[in-house]
DNA sequence: TTGCGTGCAAACGGTTTGCAGGAAC
DNA sequence: GTTCCTGCAAACCGTTTGCACGCAA
């Protein structure tokens, strides 16, 4: 599961007619250089940083476009903001303990029996890509 | 899997040492009485009907109240809104489809191997009472 | 030169909060 | 009588939108 590089990226929007703008690019970036799942807001802020002109308006514009391009998908992690992903890194969920808020990442693997049954009961192909699940964790638990 | 009386729940905040307001009484039965998941507003319109002076943050303030008391739980059904269900009814899950918005109930059962294997293998024991997975409907995959 | 993309400011919509009055106990 | 609960209005906060300008192609 290899990350994309930024030139593939770059060559696959301007193949599609977009614009290579300094913003969209920075966007890209803050995405592609963030191991965790990034809000908007902190991508807002490291786009600013270099180039203080920046709009937050630009931000969700540029996330609109990458979600329909699939390359960006959002995770609810029930935090009363969406949390974005860029496509091509690996699949993971995440095991979101209801007391202490700690976050654990649950590999893909565990969620492949529920896509297969899913599949075979209702005929309903799951995009599990980032899965939000609450619960309690094992200190928590204890 | 029975759902618990309204009596019931009236005793219970009475034990607690809550007031049973009609207010709260209104609210409470229009989450017995629904069939699906509801959200606030929807709350909020059943309420109103029957007593035009409710204000929905006293609809948002009890909703937060029977959380707490782990009566009501909520689901995230990806529509910018919340949906409440009252908790002693069965559980379910929900297939919403990305194409045509079309939601279908999947069983508890489907779950429970996850629900296993995540605590064989993190220790966590996840909450999965009301999960929305979105995907593709049979429809829309032809 | 064309029209996509942007900055700005205002709006939006669901939810939360401060406060003073009123009802449950 | 005490205190919880409520109605009201305003604030909140993440996100969206209308508009005119500016820059990538």
């Amino acid at each position: 599961m290899r990350v994309k590089k930024a030139e593939d990226v770059n060559e696959r929007l301007r193949e599609l007619g977009y614009r290579l703008t300094p913003q969209r690019q920075l966007i890209l970036s803050a995405l592609q250089g963030s191991d965790d799942h990034i809000s908007a807001e902190e991508i807002y802020v490291q786009v600013h940083a270099k180039y203080p002109n920046v709009n937050i308006s630009t931000v969700y514009r540029n996330l609109d476009l990458l979600k329909s391009l699939y390359l960006v998908t959002e995770t609810d992690m029930g935090e009363g903001r969406v949390r974005y992903h860029f496509g091509e890194k690996g699949h993971h969920h995440h095991l979101i303990c209801e007391s202490c808020g700690a976050t654990t990442e649950a590999d893909e693997s565990m969620f492949l029996p529920l896509k297969s049954s899913l599949f075979d009961a209702y005929g309903f192909q799951a995009n599990i890509s980032h899965l939000a699940i609450f619960g309690r964790c094992t200190k928590c638990r204890g």
